[in-house]
DNA sequence: CTGCGTTAGTGAACTGGTTTACTAAAGTTC
DNA sequence: GAACTTTAGTAAACCAGTTCACTAACGCAG
């Protein structure tokens, strides 16, 4: 005798009862007196659409704004449609590397419908998988990896930011570390000095291995001593991936300990080289007088740490606005190119100075250029 | 007993023709001739799932995993399923602030399951109202507001961080701005001080107006004399929002220009602060002998800043921690308290000290006036 | 009056799951 | 051996759209 109660129908639901949803397709036809069908195809804008009169299409149009309608993304995106969504995975989010890549990147996605889904892994390969494959579950139509490189190919397009290698299943963008290099040890040659110290970037990190060759490379074109015993290697501390700045600074006590002389110092980056300079400020060593010190990236601190960093320049808004490119081309155009490859930049500020044996640097200091 | 054979049965369709796509239930179905019911069930591992024998179980649970079954995330959101998602909505990422709350953000949702859409609007009104619509059409259970505040409720549960205001809709968490500034003006007051200068933050900044009316009421309580001509906004450059420190060495240049004496300088957050140092030490002028500067927040960069920077700290890691907890608890719970209040707390470095009378005297602009 | 084309639509299948309501078969009780 | 319970499972509706294939109604030529 119970009426089996055809309970959802869209009409009969006191449309206005779960104002808080929104209004469906179903809905809307019910308002039009039209089908789905119909008005699908005129809000799609498909070319089939152009069968109907003008008239049709406008009143669908107009009510369907009047009534605030906006179709399901999930009902629509189970119909293979295009989610606009790409995906970020980085290890974390630090002192402005990360940061300046992602601005960059949302950057460039602004008004292109494009918004980002976002995940950090704080450096465990796990994580990394787990969210790479929960990034595609999620229908990202593209990867940005910085840092992050999975075992296996994530079946998307992708583009890797600061690898070591590019794997053959992305679109790598990347700067030219032994130009960068290069530009730097010269720098320091030509200033006269020959006893430098390395803090080499971490174990396993991205762009780790390729700087460190670039370092013995170009110290061996110039003829300098790379001494393993001014050699130290970034070490991450817990909490993990929060305390950049202080891993270059113990990377700097180390160096201090060894008890070796040296009168340059290259960091692996920005941030543990202001780091070290900490160190070397609180062993007494004052920079750059005593010892020079150069950095790579040029986050935004180098240019107001004290004394200004000089560094080479990595353009990391750009190359973030690069990579949401690249993915917006990707899904059209194939792309040649598998390596985009951005040259640095050597930016010259107060960290460097003439090894001090002369004794004559003072006044140097004092007519720095101080660029920006 | 009765074989049928569904055309559409797994088995026929060529398994692995479609091989790059996944597998689906029906699929799934077909290689265990079950029906897609009993295998929802069981996979979901819902009460009712309890009635079928423990060996069905087994083989369904196995025969998925072995074949890499994963439901599609759409078709099942379609039924109201949670997105496990969250937004994160900031006008950008800047030098440190919005970073550290993503990251302890993050860290929270790490083995949540919950993953972070993230979107910036920079600066933009229109943009952060589009932000906030994307962001709910694509299901986002809760939403982390971090110097944004739409104008109306976004209707699902959000929290702001870093707002004047708390809207009625939105828990909020914030610091005790009244707090920190009094023990910061106490700290420079206590040393001597009483000729100071400020650093407002940027209209329409987040804690902007609340931090600022506590430097109003704290100089009243000690006495001390807010000159406007010793009062300086910080003002957005192009490219907005990425330049923050320079917009504090601007400020710097300006309280400067001034030419009026003051001994002390509280700036509205750190990276300003750093810039407005910079400023202080190509105008000629010591910190923190000649100029004492505070600031607010303790990003990375305070502890390692030359001289390391006396500050407010703000604990944006946890907040960001905080308000992902919240988000997480407001699913289930009713979460009573509106604003989650820290408590910053002064640390004391070395960019300030007592104020040395011939110090603040001496000429100013001795050297170089810096060259853009 | 028939046949054909055009116009303005619509019904139903489909996307890939979840969930409610139902049932066949076997076991148990009296 | 009839009635009831339990066990193990399924059919079909549903979520909210898209899309393929079809049609009623009308105009017009022959």
């Amino acid at each position: 005798m119970q009426v089996k109660p055809k309970k959802s129908n869209g009409a009969k639901r006191a449309p206005d009862a779960d104002s808080a949803d929104r209004i469906t397709l179903k809905e809307l036809a019910g308002h039009l007196r039209l089908s789905r069908t119909t008005i699908s195809l005129i809000l799609n804008d498909v070319p089939e659409a152009a069968r109907f009169p003008d008239e049709t299409r406008r009143r669908v149009a107009e009510t369907a704004k009047r009534l605030g309608y906006r179709p399901n993304f999930f009902a629509r995106t189970l119909n293979k449609k295009p989610t606009c969504l790409f995906g970020v995975v980085a290890p974390d989010f630090g002192e402005g590397y990360e940061a300046a890549l992602l601005s960059g990147f949302e950057r460039r996605l602004l008004n292109t419908g494009y918004t980002s889904l976002v995940s950090t892994h704080l450096w465990n390969r796990e994580n990394l998988q787990r969210d790479v494959e929960a990034l595609r579950d999620r229908g990202v139509e593209g990867l940005l990896l910085i840092n992050s490189t999975p075992s296996e190919s994530p079946g998307i397009p992708a583009v890797t930011i600061c690898t070591d290698r590019s794997p053959i299943w992305s679109i790598r963008v990347s700067i030219d570390n032994a130009y960068g290099i290069d530009k730097a040890i010269n720098h320091l040659f030509s200033l006269g000095h020959r006893e430098m110290a390395f803090i080499k970037g971490p174990k396993g990190g991205g762009d780790t291995e390729d700087r460190w060759n670039a370092v013995l490379t170009t110290c061996k074109k110039f003829g300098v001593r790379v001494d393993p015993d001014l050699t130290v290697q970034l070490e991450q501390l817990e909490p993990i991936g929060t305390r950049h700045a202080d891993e270059g600074r113990m990377a700097g006590e180390v160096l201090l300990r060894s008890g070796k002389r040296f009168t340059a110092l290259v960091v692996f980056n920005d941030i543990s080289a202001i780091g070290a300079m900490a160190a070397m400020r609180e062993a007494g060593r004052r920079v750059p007088e005593d010892v020079s010190v150069v950095g790579f990236d040029d986050i935004e601190f180098a240019s107001i740490a004290n004394p200004a960093l000089t560094t080479v320049r990595q353009p990391l808004y750009e190359m973030g606005a690069k990579a949401a490119e690249l993915l917006l081309r990707k899904r059209t155009d194939e792309i040649a190119a598998r390596d985009i490859q951005f040259r640095p930049e050597l930016i010259v500020r107060s960290s460097t100075c003439p090894p001090s044996s002369a004794g004559a640097n003072r006044e140097r200091r004092s007519k720095s250029k101080s660029p920006r």
